[in-house]
Parts: structure tokens; C-alpha cells; sequence
RNA sequence: GGGUCGUUAGCUCAGCUGGCAGAGCACCUGAUUUUUAAUCCGGUGGCCGCAGGUUCGAAUCCUGCACGACCCA
């Protein structure tokens, strides 16, 4: 019944047909003289020459004609054709085509040429098979249309989907722009540990890991804000850095438990010089990135070029609910949020509770591009007073289409209210409750003003990429487990 | 956390009020020396997400679970 065999099967029969023909199917290597785009670039000044080139790459689609065939061969660079004659290959190397499938590594050899038709394509003379496949591709014509399989089987998604190929060459881009805006601003990359003793710079949980040398828990870093504070304590004047932080929550649109994320330091500055770099740096990523400062993402447009908006965070959120919002008891807190449908318990802590009541009722519709600014100090436990109000904070947060962006204060560096801060936080249960000894001692050795500014490297790929969803944006994203 | 929708061949998808599991691509066999979603003849391929229930009979109706998408909080 089942003589014909799965494809699975009928491909590992014909792998054992070419090793009986003495034919390697995996070989070690292949000289190839033209990636495909390079072969289409000086096609003319190739195809006039006559002189063979080579090609390497995967076969994905094939039309035959008895005593000639079509193939499509892709490489990371495009695709091209292939064109083969019995009466040119002979009629030993044509039979090995039966032995081919699509999916199969296969290098080319020959003069280009154009078809009838028009069409570039190599006039393969010879060809050998570089390394067999073993699984049907997706669907020629549809691609990978599953979301699910598109992220848990990824490869597949990259060789069907010319648009996933896009996204991460785009994101490559991003952060080799960012790279160079900070370089450029004489800012020194660094790499701070992600493996830390304690955790701390934002409020997050972190995920714990057991460091068995020391037979002590450690913590996969949430931020890298504490240890590039100590480098502008160590007299560093720039500082930036590029990586992964961990946070231990849920999965959603915007939420990947681990994510990349960006922070830079700058001394002798505040944090009105970090708003003018994040307009900077937006302006110039929307620019080299998508052609224009005005930037599509989901249903809105976003004009880079010009400044942005600026959104008070208390009095903006006074004016909404007619009242000042740091005067309320945490009984009447609470009852607001319920009354806005904002999430929130008995524990909930005050900061917590204001910061959830600010996203909901304010920053989810800000359009933007803006800056919350100026946070109360009771969420802000690393930023400085603000010069005019004692209940602020030097602050802001870049906000695009609702979702943020980033963090960024006037950084505090009075070490002794910094320790107030820490035990004040702590003494209300807050989550930022970790107090970190050697960074406070640090800060005592003196840290000059400081600007500071954090962004989410995947948020930024997203908006210059116009995603949805993280998950499009993370080449690997975190899913649960596969149970199909 | 709540709601809605989805899960059928390797892939893309049909499958109505319950009545023999379908198509296209891919694959196998054959024809074809300029096609490009090639075409044409003939075939193979199914734990219908998982577990229960209702029924003479379930891909289809009901319940639970898993995974995913969207909306709400």
C-alpha cells in the first residue's frame, strides 16, 4: 500500500541512490565565483564574456520538460534561474535530476544568458548536489502562512517569507545605526554583567539562577542601569550599552521576557540634553531606515522631524480625574482605579497603583511622538528631585501610538538620599525594594551630574518595521511549550 | 485574568442543518527542448489538536484541556 513511501522516505532513497553512484551528497565545500546578486549586477558584462560563472544555493521550484528543465536557485543575496539541456549536461549528468529535489543545496556552473522570455539564467553545463533535504518546503506560491509554525520552526518562515528575511536585516540596521549615533557622539561600548548577585534599575521581577561554585542564587540582570553608573563614577563621561535584559512576566504584543535593550550615560548633562538625543537619533533612524521622518506604524503616522510633545504626568493626570493625584490616600487610589478598570489588589502597592492609573487613563492615548515627563518621585527611586517641585522627578519616557519607548532621568547621585530613597521604597513595599550596598557606596565616592536614557532596541525595530507584535521582531521569541 | 475566533494531508485551505475525509501545491508514474504559481494523463498520502460526553452514527453538537490569534481589563 505504502510502497511509494512518505517524501521523507523517497528523498533518504534517492540521498542512497547518489552514494551508490558514487556521488557525495553532503560534500565539504563548493568555489562559487558569483552569489546571485553579484551574477545579476555585471549580468550583461558576464553573459557577452562567455565566461562560465558558478552558483551555489537552494533549489525552490523546478519545471521540467523532458529533455530540459527549469529551476529556481535562491541564496541570501536573490533568486535566479537555471536552465538545463539533456543534449548539454549529457545524458548521464541529466539523469541524475530524478535523484534532485527541491529543498536541495546545489552548486551550478555555466554562461549566463537570457531566455526567450526574457529571463536571466545560468546555462548550467554542470551542476553537483551540495547537501540533500530531506523535508518538503512550504507551499511554493502561499509561503508559511501559520503564525505558530512561523515562530516555533523559523528557518522555515526565512526561506519562505522574503518579508520575515526583511525584518531582521532591518534590525541588524537599527542597531548598527545606534551603534554608530553613539560612537559618533564619542560614547564608549561596554558589556556589564548579566549574571548578577542582586538585581536592580528597574521594577521588574527577575528570573533566579543557582550559581553552583559559590552555592549562592544569582539573578539574570532586569536593567543595566547600576553597573554603568559606577563606570561614570569611575570617570567614564560616555557610556553606552547594547544587550539582553530579563524580565520574569507574561507574554504579549509588547512584552518578550527577554529583550534587548539599550542604555547610555552622559556626565555634566541632564535629562532635557537626553530628550534632544532621542529626537536626534529617532529623526535620524526614521530617515536612514525607512526614507522619510514620517514614520507609519499600525493605523498612525509619526513625523520625526519636528520636536515633541511634551506631556506633564501629574498635571495632565490631575486634569483627567480632577484631582491632584499625589494628594489622594492610597483607599482613594484604589478606588479610582477600580473605577477606571485598572487592575489592581490589596497589595498593590501606591506607586504601582499610580503608575498603572497614569497608563490606562493618559499615556495608552498619547499618539505622540512625546515625552511623559517629570514622574512623581514616589516611582522614581533613581532620579533626581526635580529643580522646582520636591514631589518630582527629572524625568521622562518616550511614548509612541500609546506604547513606551524607553526611560530617562537627570540621574540621582546624592548618595545619601539615594539610600532614602531605597528604604523609603522598601518601607512601602514597592517592588524596587533591593538594597544594593556596594552601588550605594559607589555613589559615595561622588558621580558627577549625569544624564541617563534607556530604550527597548525591539520596540524601535517594530515601529521602524511596522509590527505588531514583538514576537515578529525577536527571531527566536518565547512561546510556550509545542503540545501539537 | 475575562471574552471571541482558530487548530482538517508536509504546506495553503474547503468541508452547510450530524450520514463514506476533499481540493490546490508538494510527492510518486508517464508525456513534454524556453518555462517562471508551466501544462497534461494517472496515482500515494489523514490520530480531522488532545481527552471525555450526546447520538444508531461526530471533523461537524456539548464539556474540559493544550497551543495560537484578536479584543477587553
Amino acid at each position: 500500500m505504502s510502497s511509494l513511501g512518505s517524501e521523507r522516505e523517497n528523498r533518504i532513497r534517492k540521498l542512497e541512490e547518489l552514494r551508490g553512484k558514487g556521488i557525495e551528497p553532503f560534500p565539504y565545500s563548493y568555489v562559487r565565483t558569483h552569489t546571485v546578486a553579484e551574477a545579476l549586477e555585471d549580468f550583461n558584462k558576464l553573459a557577452e564574456s562567455h565566461k562560465p560563472i558558478r552558483v551555489a544555493g537552494r533549489l525552490i521550484t523546478r519545471r521540467d520538460f523532458g529533455k530540459a528543465a527549469f529551476f529556481d536557485l535562491h541564496d541570501s543575496t536573490g533568486r535566479m534561474q537555471l536552465y538545463l539541456r539533456k543534449d548539454q549536461v549529457g545524458e548521464e549528468k541529466y539523469a541524475l535530476l530524478g535523484l534532485v529535489d527541491l529543498g536541495d543545496f546545489i552548486g551550478a556552473e555555466g554562461e549566463l544568458f537570457k531566455t526567450k522570455t526574457g529571463e536571466p539564467s545560468v546555462n548550467v553545463k554542470d551542476f553537483s548536489v551540495l547537501s540533500k533535504s530531506l523535508l518538503a518546503l512550504p507551499e511554493k506560491f502561499h509561503g508559511l502562512q501559520d503564525v505558530e509554525q512561523r515562530l516555533r520552526r523559523r528557518h522555515l518562515d526565512l526561506l519562505a517569507n522574503e518579508e520575515t528575511r526583511q525584518v531582521f536585516a532591518a534590525r541588524a540596521r537599527l542597531v548598527n545605526l545606534v551603534r554608530r549615533f553613539f560612537d559618533d557622539r564619542g560614547f564608549l561600548e561596554v558589556e556589564t554583567p548579566m549574571l548578577q548577585p542582586l538585581y536592580g534599575g528597574a521594577a521588574a521581577e527577575p528570573f533566579t539562577t543557582h550559581y553552583n561554585a559559590l552555592d549562592r542564587d544569582y539573578y539574570l540582570r532586569i536593567a543595566t542601569e547600576l553597573y554603568l553608573k559606577r563606570l561614570i563614577v569611575g570617570g567614564y563621561e560616555k557610556v553606552y550599552e547594547i544587550g539582553k535584559n530579563f524580565r520574569n512576566e507574561g507574554l504579549d504584543r509588547e512584552h518578550n521576557p527577554e529583550f534587548t535593550a539599550f542604555e547610555c550615560y552622559q556626565a555634566y548633562v541632564d535629562y532635557h540634553e537626553m530628550m534632544q538625543l532621542v529626537e536626534e537619533l529617532f529623526r535620524m533612524l526614521a530617515k536612514e531606515l525607512c526614507g522619510t521622518t514620517k514614520v507609519t506604524w499600525m493605523d498612525g503616522t509619526y513625523d520625526f522631524a519636528r520636536a515633541w510633545e511634551r506631556v506633564e504626568f501629574v498635571p495632565t493626570l490631575a486634569k483627567k480625574i480632577g484631582s491632584d493625584p499625589l494628594a489622594l490616600s492610597s483607599d482613594d487610589l484604589r478606588k479610582l482605579c477600580n473605577k477606571h478598570g485598572v487592575d489592581q489588589t490589596a497589595e498593590t502597592p501606591y506607586g504601582k497603583m499610580l503608575d498603572k492609573l497614569f497608563s490606562a487613563l493618559i499615556q495608552d492615548h498619547i499618539g505622540g511622538p512625546a515625552f511623559v515627563t517629570d514622574h512623581p518621585k514616589v516611582i522614581s527611586p533613581l532620579a533626581k528631585e526635580h529643580r522646582t517641585n520636591q514631589d518630582l522627578v527629572e524625568r521622562f519616557e518616550p511614548v509612541i501610538g500609546g506604547v513606551e519607548f524607553g526611560n530617562a532621568f537627570s540621574e540621582l547621585n546624592d548618595p545619601l538620599e539615594q539610600r532614602r530613597r531605597f528604604e523609603d521604597m522598601a518601607a512601602r513595599h514597592e517592588e524596587f525594594s533591593v538594597l544594593d550596598e556596594d552601588f550605594l557606596e559607589t555613589l559615595e565616592q561622588g558621580m558627577p551630574p549625569t544624564g541617563g536614557l534607556g530604550l527597548g532596541i525591539d520596540r524601535m525595530v517594530m515601529l521602524f518595521t511596522d509590527r505588531a507584535s514583538i514576537r515578529d521582531v525577536i527571531i527566536f521569541p518565547q512561546l510556550r511549550e509545542d503540545t501539537k
